[in-house]
DNA sequence: GCCGAAGCTGACCGGAAGTCCACTTTAGCT
DNA sequence: AGCTAAAGTGGACTTCCGGTCAGCTTCGGC
């Protein structure tokens, strides 16, 4: 894209049309039942075009999402605080995952698409088990603040178990009907016990229990 | 199936044939690219069969689930405690986890198909957006658990929040590479976190912003 | 205006979902 | 046992979609 040569005109139109119509369908239809060739027609171009730019469905979604994606990855590397660099973790991680919620909220069906799709795909040429760039990033991003804030807890693993809710369906449905506030609060409440939450694994100072029996 | 007319014995038996051959084949390959057909030939039945039994793939998976899943429920309505009824709800609710965790684990890609399943069907006669019996007593029994220890959360988005754990790609692939313990220790510190947090929404008594100016 | 390269296209192929109906098997009844 | 209606079965068939490709069109540098 940025590599190498220059786009020509009309590919740039081109992908600008698949692209607006992608997001056309995407408000009204999930996106496993977006054929590439409703795609295709809807945007004005060839079926074969399509495939050309974006490979098959989930380049589409990814590309898409990237899209979607760049004004928060800029707002997080570049922007003022509390979401870019400067303020505590703490509010940054708090800040963020509201701005997550978001724009997953503002752009309901592609997420779910996302999730499934970093196991979906199958072209020989690409890792299919590598997660999407801007999964990736939206991950290390919440490790790096979990872990910095509490370097006791399994960051990673929570980072990911954070960015989990926004690939559920009962979830998804919750932000459709316009929820999102709700959902933004409930993480909040959660990642604000989470980082107040004293060391030892179980129950700690209150000890009713050291550990459950179980297992 | 368990309504009206007795079963006979030659769909039992296939019925039976049907639902093994998709045990072994979901061994070995993802939910979503196993054919109906593949399943109809290793089971040693005609497709047709395959499709009046379970109508779609998504049906083939409940099915299965239900099926995985039976174990859980009796020991969680009628089993003793900690899972069933008489602990306290919190070790109740620990308990399930760690068991919802390892049967998802036993039983690798089929709750991602799950997961999906709720939206992905598409039969007139079934609300497709109710979701699978399983997912609903999961979550029915968390979303009480949560209420009964802690009355002021969001139990019925907080249990969302945890079931879609389970439905998340990245922690499918922890699962299979035989991380049930580390996936089952956080699950266990967000939840004692959760219910040991104190009541105020942000960090209440150590109370060094009362909340973030974000939003 | 010319030309090579970049981009576009839609007929075409393969394969899977789901339908359908003629056929077989079961099990209750006499 | 023999009969029969209902239940169950199977695979050819239709439809639809993802993905390919060989030839055509368009762009833009000269």
């Amino acid at each position: 894209m940025t590599e190498g040569r220059r786009e020509r005109a009309d590919a740039a139109r081109n992908r600008h049309a698949i692209l607006l119509a992608t997001e056309k369908l995407l408000a009204r239809h999930r996106p496993e039942q977006i054929s590439m060739e409703q795609v295709a027609a809807a945007a004005g171009v060839g079926k074969g075009t399509v495939f050309h730019r974006f490979g098959n469905r989930m380049g589409l979604m990814r590309a898409l999402m990237a899209e979607r994606a760049l004004a928060l990855h800029e707002a997080v590397t570049t922007g003022p605080p509390p979401l870019g660099p400067g303020a505590p973790s703490r509010e940054r991680l708090l800040a963020f995952l509201d701005a997550v919620v978001g724009v997953v909220a503002r752009n309901k069906g592609l997420l779910a698409a996302l999730g499934h799709a970093v196991t979906t795909a199958h072209k020989p040429e690409e890792d299919p088990r590598s997660a999407h760039p801007v999964y990736q990033f939206w991950h290390g991003h919440i490790t790096s603040l979990i872990s910095q804030e509490r370097s006791d807890l399994d960051a990673e693993l929570l980072a990911h178990i954070l960015l989990a809710t926004l690939h559920s369906d009962p979830i998804l449905r919750l932000l459709e009907q316009g929820d999102g506030q709700r959902l933004a609060d409930s993480l909040r409440t959660l990642v604000t016990a989470l980082l107040n939450a004293s060391a030892g694994r179980t129950e700690p100072r209150n000890g009713r229990h050291p550990n459950a029996p179980q297992r």
